[in-house]
DNA sequence: TACTTTTGCTTAAACGATTAAGCAAATATA
DNA sequence: TATATTTGCTTAATCGTTTAAGCAAAAGTA
């Protein structure tokens, strides 16, 4: 049994060529014939030839490896967001490192060093709820490969970006909201630092006032938006001397913990409380009632951030310009929001 | 601005040692002074240096990244296996690379080349649903770097095992099931051919004769296990001259289709029906009623898994006994099963 | 004092590929 | 026919580290 594994030494010995024409025979290059090209690839799966991934890598400077970082992966958005980008950067030669940064700060740092460490090519990333300090970001950068954000990552650090149009998205809710008789809508809302949710809370607000709606600051509140938070943030709501009668919650998980307190408490949804989540993850249509929420094409986030990160790895050392990429989401509707107006008349 | 990185040439032309006085200062070499030692990491923090993780992995032969192969990581067990298996392989020096089959033979065969490719020490995975061909397994062993399984991949290959005690996991679910007076146990499980879904079975009908029950031979149906197919198989249990009074479901998937089609047809569940799920999937405590499940022990599987990859890491060239890791699971009774038997007296 | 051992480094050869430079033979061009 | 170009390869350096071998100087031992 061969302990050692074939080189292209191995094989330049057996068609007695050297080495180097080895190499450029298995890169096609045009000045190797083609009878030495036949005979090199017969001979390299002959022998079961797999090249030193660290060998080539070391000596071009490129691994062929593409970091991704995401809060978490046992999300559906981020999974299948993950999946998609996979199957592009697959397809163009690259294998992708998957990192989870758990919503913490410090595990994203980590996470940053590591990816550098192992040498990839580019960081695709979404960042950590808590990541505020964008100076790990700029250590990539100053390394000179490509970094693409998506998701969670629209800011100033002035690199490509892949999203959905949250303000948009919003105006989307409120609208549909209103369209089913609601009059006192409530928002629970992520971080304002993170630039997607205050983009969200600023649809919200801007919506709210374009139909005439009351903006009581009350009715605004700021959440980790964890399924935990979302119950505590729901049951403030209820106290409210004049509570809402419908809410808007920036993520799936936090909306199902204020449809448990809700059902809990007897408040019939949507009769006398119309809910609406953000996301689209699969439970939002398994629970009962089944909830309203956005969906954020996952899919085609993940294809694009890829494509956005070979087009950056051929542009070499010309900089096209800036990537930002804000798609359109789209509303699903559900039972949670879904009342007949016929027989409620307030 | 210097573009070059920091190499441990420039740490050795600032002190005027050589290199490998510096590679070796690094690694805390007995035959260098603490004199040097601390001069050169003092040296290599102020230039910032960044050891090049290919060049080191070209030379040693060690690339100090394990591969992890898992169906797909939107899973709260896989993903719960994952950050374990993440945190003790970073104690240790280890990053990991993670990679999905999406339940694929063909794509979990592709991550398998992807992986020694990038010439990972050692994988971890378990298998994909559609895997009965192990000869990329083997591919694996024929590398001489250590393969553990865990959960999908107790089988003849010979290799170390981390999972749930499946057979005994029925034992405990039927004996649950006839405590809440159920007579007519039916199981939509998973495929034979997998052996952890065939033990699943065995317990079935183990625990069925012992309790002297019906072991009827339409009461056992094979599935996918996807939420579609538990739709399906649930569908067909009712349409039975003799219909099931309690299911016991392989997968939590497959359990909330069954559920799903359960409260379309205004079946009474636990009252007319028990039903129980395996996975502890977060879902299963969110829909109405709350689902029955068995716990895995997902934090444990995939800390053990780890340190299982870590000790045949250090035992080289010894081989230390097979580890086959068999943990006991837990029933986690929820309201879908938990029937007040007060009330029914049948 | 004379020898052995230990300490603290250096030298130089790997690891396996890529690639710039070069060279002879074959082919094209004038 | 003489010269230029192209073709098809080889040689040797290189990527940044690790490591076996070796060699002085320092320290220990008899």
């Amino acid at each position: 049994m061969n302990k050692k594994r074939t080189t292209i030494k191995d094989i330049a010995n057996v068609l007695n060529i050297s080495p180097a024409a080895v190499s450029k025979a298995m890169h096609d290059d045009s000045r190797i014939s083609e009878k030495t090209k036949k005979a090199v690839k017969r001979v390299a799966k002959e022998l079961n030839y797999q090249p030193n991934h660290l060998a080539s890598a070391l000596r071009s400077g490129k691994s062929n490896l593409v970091g991704v970082i995401v809060p978490r992966t046992n999300s559906n958005f981020f999974s299948s967001v993950i999946e998609n980008m996979e199957g592009v950067l697959n397809k163009a030669g690259y294998n992708i490192i998957i990192t989870q940064s758990n919503e913490s700060f410090e595990k994203e740092c980590k996470n940053i060093d590591t990816l550098l460490f192992t040498q990839v090519d580019g960081i695709i990333a979404s960042m950590a709820n808590e990541t505020v300090d964008l100076s790990h970001y700029e250590k990539i950068k100053s390394k000179g490969i490509p970094l693409i954000l998506f998701d969670r990552g629209e800011n100033d650090l002035n690199v490509d970006y892949i999203g959905i149009d949250d303000y948009d998205s919003s105006h989307m809710i409120i609208e549909h909201l209103i369209s089913k008789g609601c009059k006192r809508i409530a928002h629970i809302g992520g971080f304002r630092r993170t630039r997607i949710f205050n983009n969200r809370i600023r649809g919200f607000i801007d919506a709210i006032h374009k139909h005439n709606l009351p903006h009581d600051e009350d009715l605004i509140v700021e959440s980790s938006l964890t399924l935990e938070d979302g119950r505590i943030k729901m049951q403030e709501l209820l106290t409210l001397d004049n509570p809402p009668d419908a809410v808007y919650v920036a993520s799936d998980y936090a909306a199902l913990g204020a449809l448990q307190v809700l059902n809990e408490q007897n408040i019939k949804v949507p009769e006398e409380m119309c809910l609406v989540g953000f996301g689209n993850e699969p439970f939002t249509s398994l629970v009962s009632p089944t909830i309203t929420t956005v969906k954020q094409h996952s899919k085609q986030i993940g294809k694009i951030a890829a494509e956005t990160f070979i087009k950056r790895i051929k542009a070499k050392n010309w900089k096209p310009k800036l990537e930002k990429n804000i798609l359109k989401s789209e509303l699903i509707v559900r039972n949670s929001s879904n009342r007949d107006l016929s027989i409620k008349s307030t």
